[in-house]
DNA sequence: ACTACGTCCTGCGAGC
DNA sequence: TGCTCGCAGGACGTAG
């Protein structure tokens, strides 16, 4: 959390407000969220790559958000506590709130390498996911699956309530090593499917996440799984148990999905 | 080149 | 009631 859907959501959010607008001051409250852009720089536009957000600025250099687990965006809304970076900008205020201090801002310049997970991220989610390429780089990799969803190199954007989600749909235990291309492709289309459910519905508001008016997005009323543990299967009724797979909690149904 | 693990963090709920 | 403990979890640095 947030995951793919939620910056996404965000990002649309902020679409309006951000572009062309002119910032007047970049203050970092802590050495991970830091931004040094010049006042009166222009915002040209607003990006997603995976979890991260790109503000791209007219001279060149982009303004790089990550949220991590805990982080929140807000508009125009001074945070309480926990504020760690404010981008005040002719049309509003941006504020960064992160209790837990997972998230990052930095300022790439322009020739300025990206995070070394840019490197590695795989295409985006959307109507147009070539199913099958992705299908294929999960057939490559190796472990158990869930970790290897969580790497995002088949999908980008992956975290643990979609891949718990995913993995559910399609009937796979998160232990599971060896895949089918069959299986494979359906893994793929519910990940994608989940992901585009989720942006649909503004995200999933279970923990710390909100929207930038501080509104919560729906989709963890239509989580199925994450977050469920003793709760009954809504497939088949069985209890939904819950595990560590790659030092992260994995619920699942032990009946519906196999290995 | 790859994989695996420790680190960063605070809030909250469980258990004694 | 009040304490301690463990978990929540994404990305990155480093070790192997």
């Amino acid at each position: 959390m947030p995951e793919l859907p939620e910056i996404e959501t965000l990002r649309e959010q902020l679409s309006s407000k951000v572009k062309g607008a002119v910032i007047l001051e970049s203050i970092s409250y802590h050495r991970r969220y830091n931004a040094p852009v010049r006042s009166g720089a222009v915002i040209s536009d607003i990006k997603r790559r995976g979890k991260y957000i790109l503000l791209s600025i007219y001279t060149g250099e982009t303004i790089l958000i990550h949220l991590g687990m805990s982080g929140q965006i807000l508009w125009n809304i001074v945070p309480v506590d926990h504020m760690h970076y404010k981008l005040v900008t002719d049309n509003g205020v941006l504020y960064i709130r992160d209790p837990r201090r997972f998230g990052r801002v930095r300022l790439i310049y322009p020739g300025d390498t990206y995070p070394a997970t840019f490197k590695t991220l795989g295409p985006e989610p959307g109507l147009g996911l070539d199913t099958l390429s992705s299908a294929n780089i999960l057939m490559k990799s190796s472990g158990y699956i869930k970790a290897r969803l969580l790497e995002q190199k088949a999908v980008a954007g992956v975290g643990n309530y979609i891949a718990d989600e995913a993995l559910h749909m399609a009937k796979l235990h998160p232990k599971t090593i060896l895949i089918n291309k069959k299986q494979a492709i359906k893994l793929i289309k519910s990940v994608n499917h989940i992901m585009l459910e989720s942006i649909k519905a503004g995200g999933v508001s279970e923990r710390d996440y909100l929207h930038i008016d501080g509104s919560r997005g729906s989709y963890q009323n239509q989580l199925k799984c994450y977050g469920r543990n003793g709760l009954p299967c809504l497939s088949c009724g069985n209890p939904l148990k819950k595990i560590r797979v790659a030092s992260r909690g994995s619920t699942f149904c032990d009946v519906c999905q196999v290995i």
